[in-house]
DNA sequence: AATTTGGGCAACCGCTCTGTA
DNA sequence: TTACAGAGCGGTTGCCCAAAT
């Protein structure tokens, strides 16, 4: 007994959008707004189409703001350095990326960056270390498909996601051996929260990834972070993200508590709770 | 030249979150 | 307090096209 469909899927168009269906949406939205109702708009603009159909064309393909392809280095690292954070949160990590939304960055990264971040990291990987990583990058059998996401490629706090807790809990540890910057260790959360099963213990630095520092620095090009970034109107998340890169290299382990205490809504959020977050971060998804 | 393979990306699916009656 | 509807999000699928054989 699932809920009722938002559409009626027979009935509706699907499948790639025609230059004219564009054009209609674009119009309707440009002119009326969404009115805060995507379900009534296809109606309203006269599209045979589901309205979170319509909602994902506008959103990541006819917005008047979108770039599509073409990113720059800098992109590049605040997308790995926020991965690296708090892993596969696209939305978030496309918040920080003007112009960019969180299907081009998932895209990007699944189709791209991973591939261009793990080849800097492989060799540097110490010796025991590949065969973890390897099979920590490995698609889930769940997923065989050739860009499926892999929630554990780089972080350790992907591993909570604040969706899907099941889905958490069958992902077994040994398919998302977390990483660590030189044996840092994450920060040990309450045991006893519901959320938190012993079958998936709070992450100890033995058996993690290593990553050493040079990783990081070639990675994320140390320094190159310059406070008051104009991505980020200065302040505010750009120096949090120097601090973070900063405490990547000396202490990794308080870079990712701050960002996963303030990331991770509710429960998960509270189980980090004496790992206070920067001030003015997390006003939107505790 | 024809076929196969793999990458890139748009779109869909299904779930959780949030607001409201 | 509860149930429902809609929005939002992350994961996955499938098509298209270029490169390789």
């Amino acid at each position: 007994m699932g809920r009722a469909p938002c559409c009626d899927k027979a009935s509706v168009k699907r499948g790639p959008w025609s230059p004219e269906e564009d054009d209609l949406l674009r119009s309707y939205v440009q002119n009326h707004g969404t009115g805060g109702n995507w379900i009534a708009l296809p109606h309203k603009a006269g599209l045979n189409r589901c309205g979170k159909s319509c909602r994902l064309r506008w959103l990541n393909y006819l917005r008047p703001d979108i770039k599509h392809g073409g990113y720059t280095e800098q992109e590049d690292r605040i997308i790995c350095s926020l991965y690296s954070s708090i892993g596969s949160r696209w939305s978030i990590i496309a918040s920080k990326l003007p112009g960019r939304t969180d299907n081009d960055v998932k895209n990007y990264w699944n189709t791209k960056l991973k591939k261009k971040a793990l080849a800097i990291q492989q060799p540097q990987q110490p010796a025991q270390a590949p065969q973890q990583c390897a099979s920590s990058v490995q698609p889930s059998p769940a997923s065989a498909s050739s860009s499926g996401g892999d929630a554990c490629s780089f972080g350790g706090p992907a591993m909570y996601s604040s969706h899907q807790p099941a889905a958490m809990h069958q992902q077994a540890p040994a398919t998302l051996a977390p990483l660590y910057v030189d044996g840092g260790a994450m920060p040990s959360a309450p045991s006893s929260l519901p959320e938190f099963s012993p079958a998936l213990p709070p992450p100890q630095p033995t058996g993690g990834v290593a990553i050493n520092k040079s990783w990081i620095n070639k990675l994320l090009g140390a320094g190159e972070f310059p406070i008051g970034d104009h991505l980020f109107g200065g302040g505010g998340f750009g120096s949090l993200l120097l601090q973070d890169h900063h405490r990547a290299i000396t202490s990794s382990s308080s870079l990712q508590a701050e960002l996963s205490a303030c990331y991770f809504p509710n429960a998960q959020a509270e189980m980090w709770a004496d790992v206070k977050p920067p001030a003015g971060l997390c006003h939107s998804l505790t």
